[in-house]
DNA sequence: TCGCCCATTTGACCCAAGTCAAAGTAGCGA
DNA sequence: TCGCTACTTTGACTTGGGTCAAATGGGCGA
């Protein structure tokens, strides 16, 4: 346990230029040099546990944040104090770009189990950008990527059925799961049924009933927190919206 | 007509430090010398048709690009080839950015009634913003302030009732005229209700009764597109989500 | 190790909003 | 000016998924 710590904490402290989610973070595409001028900026500090806060909606903004390992979750408050979870960033992705605007983070992020922060503090970063092209560039395509987000799940929420959202979620886990080096069809979900319903504009009961759908139609194997795609072909038929149900074989042209 | 023409272009081809929007768009916060270089970059074409296309989904990406005047909507295709809605765009909003992160746009755009349009060659955009800090920095916060709407958009689609998405619609628009000096309570709307309704993630009909229903309840005036909002106050509370119903008068505490 | 708490599952019921259908209406081009 | 087309409204009916309720089962702290 205190072993496991160590490694742990090592690991925690390795620069950019050493750490194996260079490729997916913000350093991607730029020059060794540059790596380690953006590498002296960041901070890093002893890790949250789960249940931690990582900021607050409200709080003034002083820092982007990556997630090195573990995973959190970020949220609003709807009008009627529920949580609204709006995304779930697993390691290599940054936090925080929504409170550029206007200084001031406009969600909540915590741990949603043991996870290493990378943490840049802003004005630096900006500084840094301004004199590194290719960090502008990337700086640039991070944002744009958060909006291209946006109509995703756009469609997601306002076009699709709880089927086809269930079955997008995993596939996006999966496919994100995959690129960081781990399994694409069998991992463990760190986020309750709640807080996936959240995300997915439905209710837990929903997302639970699906969980077992998918189950019985051998798509998945879940067993609580534990998921395996069985059928990531089928898995991604429903994902990608299968509109016609008639349409599983192909049809002569009529 | 002819005459009418001319005013029109004369009004397009104004330069940016004469412009009426220049506190909404880009320039915003910019030093006039820096003002002036960002215009040197800016094209200004022949005014855009109804129906006309900015871009298509998938073509490289060159330029962004500001609404100077008119309206624009952005669209995909959901994956059974229907519309899917995801903005409309007032003069001074920036259209273009989720396509900075692989070159290519991700989204069509098409002109909502006659439109005229400022284009921002992005490299000379990243070029100018790598120096002058201001721009940088209002690069930043134009892209931030775009993904900090993804959130607000994902709780009104996800968590919202028709009602609420209607009113929030509305009172957006209310928002976003009033500040560019039209009025806030008088206004038409240049998209259909067919369009309202894939944007809010409901069918036409729900739009057309919701509509009907405000007018009933004297919230609103509607004659077609001739929109008036006779009952701010109510129309407010109904897009910050009125979850009691029976909380209409301060009750005893009970 | 035991027991409590909380997450999850499952069932029953209901309603908001979707779908389908048809009538009304404005605007535009010939 | 007429008539076509596209948009909008309104009505009737259906249904996906929400809500409420209860049972089940793990995991963790004492």
């Amino acid at each position: 346990m205190a072993d496991k710590n160590v490694i742990s904490l090592d690991k925690i402290k390795v620069a950019c230029r050493d750490c194996s989610l260079s490729a997916l973070c913000l350093p991607m595409g730029l020059r060794p040099e540059d790596v380690d001028r953006l590498d002296a900026i960041v901070k890093r500090n002893r890790p949250l546990q789960r249940g931690d806060h990582l900021f607050r909606s409200g709080e003034p903004f002083r820092h982007l944040f990556v997630v090195k390992t573990g995973a959190v979750k970020t949220f609003t408050q709807t009008n009627d104090g529920e949580e609204q979870v709006v995304g779930f960033h697993l390691p290599g992705e940054v936090l925080g770009l929504d409170a550029i605007q206007d200084g001031h983070h406009g969600c909540s992020a915590r741990a949603l189990e043991t996870t290493a922060i990378c943490e840049l503090p802003f004005d630096r970063l900006e500084d840094l950008s301004a004199n590194i092209p290719s960090l502008q560039h990337q700086m640039f395509r991070l944002l744009s990527k958060e909006i291209s987000h946006e109509a995703e799940m756009m469609t997601l929420l306002g076009r699709s059925t709880a089927e086809e959202r269930v079955a997008s979620f995993l596939l996006s886990l999966s496919e994100r799961f995959r690129r960081r080096g781990f399994s694409a069809t069998d991992f463990f979900l760190s986020m309750s049924r709640q807080e996936i319903g959240s995300y997915l504009g439905l209710a837990l009961e929903t997302v639970s009933r699906l969980f077992t759908r998918f189950q019985d139609d051998k798509i998945l194997k879940v067993e609580r927190k534990h998921v395996q795609i069985l059928d990531l072909e089928r898995l991604s038929a429903m994902g990608t919206h299968q509109q016609q149900c008639e349409r599983h074989q192909a049809r002569p042209s009529s």
